[in-house]
DNA sequence: CCGCATCCCTAAGGATACTG
DNA sequence: CAGTATCCTTAGGGATGCGG
């Protein structure tokens, strides 16, 4: 007989929901799989790099900061300049970006073929 | 030198934009995590395990079958049920849910610790 | 350059009641 | 039982402009 006792399913289904409260939304992941994947980026390279207007972005970098998955970092430039960088925390959500990722690109081929 | 060109990098965000797309939503991964994990469902039961209201169970349902990753069966009861089933293709997202469930207890663990 | 404040619009989602 | 219709609330997200 397979594990489908109500609390083994519980704890799965409330596992999906936990991950998918943090990383809500259309933006957070692919936020982290810039930082993850091209490291340290000031606050208008991200901008630029992501797409998301200035509003959207700062909201965003300071949620994921919030749950401890980047770090941000003021540099006495002038004038000032911000560098976000993932957390070795937020490395440990690299499997479900790098799923995500080969994913969309298998997706995509589908799409094309159908 | 990592491979950062602009090429790649486009590519690899809009592999993740075009998953997010797809499993948008609170609900839809979670609603094929049941479906792949404990098998074919019918609405009622979807319903009561996940924890959805009827009229958004059937938009997401309805989405998911617009993309082939859920099927519809009709069964000829009196009255009629309808059951619920993951599709093979569904089967390619199980390592996006399977790093998301894992993700999201080894979270929980983290913040009882802290 | 950073990023907040304001304003606005749309999309997502919930409650309830109802019909085939 | 399945799922649609109606109504409503909230959250997500875009544009622009200003201040540090």
């Amino acid at each position: 007989m397979k594990d489908h006792s109500d609390l083994a399913c519980t704890n799965v289904h409330s596992a999906i929901q936990d991950t998918l409260y943090v990383v809500n939304g259309k933006w957070k992941l692919l936020l982290l799989s810039i930082l993850i994947n091209e490291g340290t980026k000031r606050f208008g390279e991200l901008a630029r790099a992501s797409g998301i207007s200035p509003r959207i972005l700062s909201k965003e970098l300071h949620e994921l900061e919030l749950n401890q998955l980047v770090s941000r970092q003021v540099c006495p430039t002038k004038p000032v300049t911000v560098e976000y960088s993932a957390t070795p925390y937020a490395g440990t959500l690299k499997e479900v970006i790098d799923a995500m990722i080969r994913w969309g690109q298998r997706h995509k081929q589908k799409l094309v073929r159908s």
